[in-house]
DNA sequence: TAGATACGTCAATATGGCTGCCCCATCTTC
DNA sequence: GAAGATGGGGCAGCCATATTGACGTATCTA
């Protein structure tokens, strides 16, 4: 028990530090690449929805948003089929910089998959499954329907 | 890959979210629980031990222990080969609030353990434990000799 | 037309980090 | 025993990220 708390802790921690440097490098925090992440994974993510899958205010991603957009990172277009919604599209500036963010990433993830195996790799999904309560869990599940 | 990502992000967030209620009648945030814990795990452990494992600033960790020891959860006694050292200890409130919020964690993970099954958390450990630096898994291993 | 919804924004506040600098007590080494 | 290294504490000031509550506007829906 008190080693998954641990792992999950230091296993966190240590990948979301991985890219700090380059962030600083735009002058932005780590509030603003989850943004760019799920915009990155979604386009034409309304705010709404990103506002549940980042379970913050809309004040906090208000901020993080102007952040970015003033960088020409991320722009909006008015919705289609509702006028009022904002739908969130990366630049190709931002397609970059979120690759190479990515990137870091995945370096990191792809020695530990190695590291560990295949078999593993499906076991540290399933348990992870398992701690997302049963409310976020659709959301999530939809995220990965077009992997 | 992006799939790991996102479930880390899901399952960390979420599980810290679990206790928050519980830190916040005592008027406590999530650094002063990081903090309770690894004292927990490790009774007179030192402040430079405690420094490493959370790799945050003395000031920082000034503040949260001076939080917790006026709220009488933590207490620090001289060091005995080392008279420099203190010596952090939970007292007999801080053990009784430790284990209440622990319960929150185990209950969370102990149901996704469950769902997922030991062979699932076998893998889940061995691929967080490959996030983690080579620099910081002596400190890790370290921490779970006597768990 | 009335009400609900999507989004934006103001002001105020809290938390948890950081840097740089300086202090004291104690241990170690010469 | 003196000099320097180490463990710990503390000050001032800053930054990032989050919060609440209230209010405004555009747009959609009944």
């Amino acid at each position: 028990m008190r080693r998954g708390v641990e792992l999950l802790f230091f296993g966190y921690t240590r990948l979301t530090r991985a890219i700090d440097d380059g962030l600083a490098e735009h002058g932005l925090g780590r509030a603003h690449h989850r943004a760019l992440y799920f915009i990155a994974r979604q386009p034409d993510l309304t705010i709404s929805e990103l506002l549940k899958i980042l379970a913050i205010t809309k004040q906090s991603l208000g901020r993080v948003l102007t952040d970015l957009a003033e960088r020409k990172l991320v722009e909006t277009r008015t919705g289609v089929v509702d006028r009022r919604q904002k739908l969130l599209r990366l630049t190709a500036e931002g397609v970059r910089f979120e690759a190479q963010l990515f990137d870091a990433l995945r370096t990191s993830l792809a020695s530990a998959y190695a590291a560990a195996g295949q078999e593993s790799v499906t076991g540290f999904w399933r348990v992870l499954e398992g701690l997302i309560p049963a409310e976020d869990k659709a959301m999530v599940i939809a995220l990965q329907k077009d992997i």
